[in-house]
RNA sequence: GGGCCCGUAGCUCAGCGGUUAGAGCAGGGGACUCAUAAUCCCUGGGUCGGGGGUUCGAAUCCCUCCGGGCCUACCA
C-alpha cells in the first residue's frame, strides 16, 4: 500500500475558555487517529488553532481590563500546555487571529464575491447606545412579551416562548444596563442556496459523513431552500475587517474553519511544504473531527466555501457525541466539569486516553465517563492485564535476555500478528471500542500462556534456563505486539516498551516480526494503579466554590459578581410603583406535578382562611411536590391571572436563580403567617 | 410539529438475518504465587424496552407504542 497524504483537524477551541474533559473526547479521538496513521507509515499532518474572534472574547477582555490580543495570547498558552499534558501532538497549533488566516479569508471571500454569492440586506437589531454596539440575542434581557416573565434572554424565555428581541418588554443590555434602541445596518449574506444541488450530492454521496448525519442534513436543511447566511458583523467586533466593506467584520464562523487552512499554511512555511499540495490536490485526504453541535457549519457552509474557492473538499467529517459524567451532563456544582489542567494535577493522562478509547464508537453517540468504571477499567485492563504481562516476564528475562530464535508458542504470535489487520481497520473507522476489545483479547491469551508455562517454576531449575528464556521471549513478544497496537492510545507505554527491549517502536508492521536475541533491561513500572480517592479528590477540586461547604468560622465572604453581571439591575422605580406589587406570605397546601410540562408544578396556596390560589410554578427541575407541601412561600398575589397551556396561574411565587438547575425559593422566617403582606 | 441517536446480564457495552445471545467489570467457588492485592480455571445471572408484522428463521428488517438523550421549527 502506498502511503496516503492525510491532513487532519480537530475543531478549534474557543479562546474564551479552558480545555475540559469534554473537549478532550475530541482531541484524544483525533490524536489517536493521527498517531495511528503515522504509525502505519502514512504522511499525516495534524493541525489545529485557537478560535479567537467574536463578541464573547471582546466582552471577556473588557471585563478583565486587558486587550483581546493579551487575552487570546494567555489562553493560547494555557491550551497548548493542556494539550501537551495529555500527549496530544499537533504538527501546528495556530490562531485564527493570524496573518495567514486574514490572507486566506480574503481569498475565500474574493471567490464568493466573484461567484456572485454575496448579497447585502438590511438587518434591524437592538443597539446598545452606551457601548455603541449591536446586541446579539443573548446580550439582551427583558420581560417576555407572552408570559410577562421578567429577565429573559432576547430570543426565548424560560417558559419556552420564542420571540424576537425587538418584542421584549423593557429590554436591557447586559453589557451596559442601557436601554437598547432599534437600529438598522446593512449585513452581507452568502446565498448558499445557489449551492443546494452541490450540497445535496456531497452530503448524500461519497461517504463523507456518517449515515445518521447525512440523514439529519437531508431531513432538516436540504428539504427546503437554504437560507442566506449572515456573514458580517458591524464594528466594533474583534475579528477581521472585510476588505471591500469597511466597518464590517467577518462573522467568527466564517474565519474559524478557514483557520484550518491558515494553520496548515503556517506549518507549510515552517517546514518548507507546498500549501497547494495539501489544500488543492486530489491526492490529499482531509479529515475533520468535530462534535455534533457544529455539524451544521461544517457540513453545509464549509464545503460550500471550499467548493466556491476551489479548495479540496473534506474527505470525511468524523462527528462525535457529547460527554456525560456518571450518566449526567457535566456540572460545575457537582464537580464533574473537570478542566484538563485539574485532571493533570491528580491523574495520569494515560488513564483518560485509554478510557475514552475503550468507549468510543464510530457513531455520533454520547459517551459516558462512569467514574467507578474508569477506576475499574484502568486497573483491570491496563495495569492488571496489559502492563502486568510485561511485569511478570521482564524480571526473569532481565537475566536471560531474549532467545536467539523465536520459540514455538502454539501460534499465538502469528494469531496476534494476523489480528493486526482487523485492529487497524477498527482504528481507521474510528471504532476504537472494537480495536481495544481485540487488543485485550490478545493480551488475555498471552496471560493464559504465561500461566500455563509457569516461568516461576522453570526458574527454580538451572537446567531449564533455556526453557525459561523461551517462555519469557514469547511473553515479551506478545506484550510488545499489544504495546504496538496500543501505541496510538498510549504513546508513553510504547516508548517504555522500546526502552525495555532495546528496540524503539516505530511502525505498526513491527507487530509481524518477533524480536529476538536482544538483552532485556530492568523492568520499571509503566503505569501505576489509580485509586478511587484520587478521582474523588479531582472531583472535589473541580467543584465550584459556591457549592463548597461554608467554612465554620465565617471570615470574609467572597461572593462573586457573576449573578449581578448576568442580570444587571433594572431601571429605578418609585416607591409608588413598588407598592403596586402585593407580596403575601402563603402556605403550600397542595402540590402536584404537571406531567406534560417540562418545568411546571401546580401549587395550591393558602393565604389563610379559605383564600386559595392556584399557581403554576416553573420549579420542577429542582423541587419535588412532596417537598413543598406545608411550606411557607412568598407569592405575588395581585398579579393578573395568566392563562397557560396547562391551566390558569393566579400569581407567582418568588425564587432566585437562573431557572433550570438553579432555583432557590424564598420563604419567610419562623412565625410568619399566611396572608401577611410583605412590606 | 418534524428529525436524529439510544434502550441487550447489577454496571459499561459488543453482536445488527442463521447454530443453545456474548465480553469486561461486579457476584459465587476453586487454583496459583512470577507480577503494581495482579493472573488462571469453573460458575450463577438476560421475556435482547412493549406489542404487532415480514421470514423456514429476527436482538438483528418493517410498523407502532413506551422510555432516555439531543437537534430544529412553529403557535400561543
Amino acid at each position: 500500500m502506498s502511503p496516503r497524504r492525510i491532513l487532519v483537524t480537530s475543531a478549534l477551541p474557543y479562546a474564551n475558555g479552558h480545555i475540559h474533559i469534554g473537549h478532550l473526547v475530541e482531541y484524544l479521538q483525533t490524536d489517536i487517529w493521527v498517531r495511528f496513521q503515522k504509525l502505519r507509515g502514512h504522511r499525516c499532518v495534524y493541525v489545529c488553532a485557537d478560535d479567537t474572534h467574536g463578541t464573547a472574547v471582546m466582552i471577556s477582555a473588557e471585563k478583565e481590563g486587558i486587550s483581546e490580543e493579551d487575552l487570546i495570547a494567555r489562553m493560547h498558552e494555557a491550551h497548548v500546555r493542556d494539550f501537551s499534558g495529555f500527549q496530544i501532538e499537533f504538527d501546528n497549533y495556530g490562531s485564527t487571529h493570524s496573518q495567514e488566516n486574514r490572507q486566506l479569508c480574503a481569498e475565500v471571500w474574493a471567490a464568493l464575491r466573484r461567484a456572485g454569492l454575496v448579497v447585502e440586506k438590511e438587518v434591524t437589531q437592538l443597539y446598545d447606545p452606551e457601548k455603541k454596539t449591536f446586541l446579539a440575542d443573548r446580550y439582551v434581557k427583558g420581560t417576555c412579551p407572552f408570559c410577562k416573565l421578567p429577565n429573559q434572554y432576547g430570543d426565548s424565555c424560560d417558559n419556552g416562548h420564542t420571540y424576537s428581541p425587538t418584542d421584549l418588554i423593557d429590554p436591557v443590555s447586559t453589557l451596559s444596563g442601557a436601554r437598547p434602541e432599534l437600529r438598522s445596518w446593512p449585513h452581507l449574506f452568502v446565498r448558499i442556496e445557489k449551492l443546494h444541488d452541490f450540497l445535496q450530492q456531497w452530503t448524500q454521496q461519497g461517504g463523507h459523513l456518517q449515515p445518521e448525519v447525512a440523514n439529519y442534513l437531508a431531513g432538516h436543511f436540504l428539504g427546503e431552500p437554504l437560507r442566506d447566511w449572515d456573514i458580517s458583523r458591524p464594528a466594533p467586533y474583534f475579528g477581521f475587517e472585510i476588505p471591500d466593506s469597511p466597518g464590517n467584520y467577518w462573522y467568527v464562523w466564517f474565519d474559524a474553519p478557514i483557520g484550518y487552512m491558515a494553520s496548515t499554511l503556517q506549518w507549510c512555511k515552517r517546514v518548507g511544504e507546498d500549501f497547494d499540495r495539501w489544500w488543492r490536490d486530489d491526492g490529499t485526504e482531509i479529515h475533520h473531527f468535530i462534535g455534533k453541535d457544529i455539524t451544521y457549519f461544517h457540513c453545509l457552509f464549509w464545503p460550500a466555501m471550499l467548493k466556491t474557492a476551489g479548495f479540496n473538499l473534506p474527505t470525511k467529517i468524523h462527528i462525535h457525541g457529547f460527554l456525560t459524567v456518571d450518566g449526567q451532563k457535566m456540572s460545575k456544582s457537582k464537580g464533574t466539569f473537570v478542566r484538563a489542567s485539574t485532571y493533570l494535577e491528580y491523574l495520569d493522562p494515560a488513564y483518560l486516553r485509554y478510557y475514552y478509547a475503550s468507549k468510543l464508537p464510530p457513531r455520533v453517540d454520547d459517551i459516558d465517563l462512569n467514574l467507578d468504571e474508569f477506576v475499574a477499567k484502568v486497573n483491570a485492563d491496563l495495569v492488571g492485564n496489559v502492563v502486568n504481562l510485561a511485569s511478570r516476564t521482564a524480571r526473569f528475562a532481565h537475566t536471560t535476555g531474549l532467545s536467539p530464535r523465536y520459540p514455538e508458542d502454539g501460534g499465538l504470535f502469528e494469531r496476534a500478528a494476523r489480528d493486526g489487520e482487523a485492529i487497524a481497520e477498527a482504528y481507521e473507522k474510528c471504532d476504537y471500542n472494537r480495536a481495544i476489545r481485540l487488543i485485550l483479547e490478545a493480551s488475555d491469551r498471552a496471560n493464559q500462556f504465561i500461566e500455563q508455562a509457569a516461568p516461576w517454576n522453570l526458574k527454580k531449575d538451572r537446567a531449564k534456563h533455556d526453557q525459561l528464556r523461551d517462555v519469557c521471549t514469547v511473553g515479551l513478544n506478545l506484550f510488545r505486539q499489544v504495546a504496538i497496537y496500543l501505541a496510538p492510545v498510549l504513546p508513553r507505554m510504547a516508548e517504555q516498551t522500546g526502552q525495555l527491549l532495546n528496540q524503539p517502536i516505530c511502525r505498526w508492521d513491527e507487530s509481524k516480526t518477533p524480536l529476538v536475541g536482544k538483552p532485556v533491561n530492568r523492568f520499571q513500572h509503566m503505569i501505576t494503579r489509580v485509586r478511587a480517592e484520587q478521582v474523588q479528590a479531582m472531583i472535589q477540586a473541580s467543584r465550584e466554590p459556591e457549592e463548597a461547604e461554608r467554612p465554620a468560622a465565617a471570615q470574609a465572604w467572597d461572593d462573586g459578581d457573576e449573578p449581578l453581571r448576568a442580570e444587571p439591575l433594572a431601571p429605578t422605580i418609585s416607591f409608588d410603583e413598588f407598592v403596586k406589587v402585593d407580596l403575601r406570605v402563603a402556605r403550600v397546601i397542595a402540590a402536584e406535578d404537571v406531567p406534560e410540562a417540562r418545568k411546571l408544578l401546580k401549587l395550591t396556596l393558602s393565604l389563610g382562611g379559605s383564600s386559595r390560589r392556584t399557581v403554576l410554578a416553573g420549579i420542577k427541575g429542582v423541587y419535588r411536590p412532596e417537598q413543598l407541601v406545608g411550606r411557607l412561600v412568598i407569592c405575588a398575589a395581585n398579579l393578573a391571572p395568566r392563562k397557560m397551556k396547562f391551566g390558569t396561574s393566579e400569581g407567582m411565587i418568588l425564587a432566585s436563580g437562573s431557572g433550570d438547575e438553579e432555583i432557590y425559593l424564598l420563604y419567610p422566617d419562623k412565625g410568619a403567617k399566611p396572608g401577611q403582606r410583605v412590606h
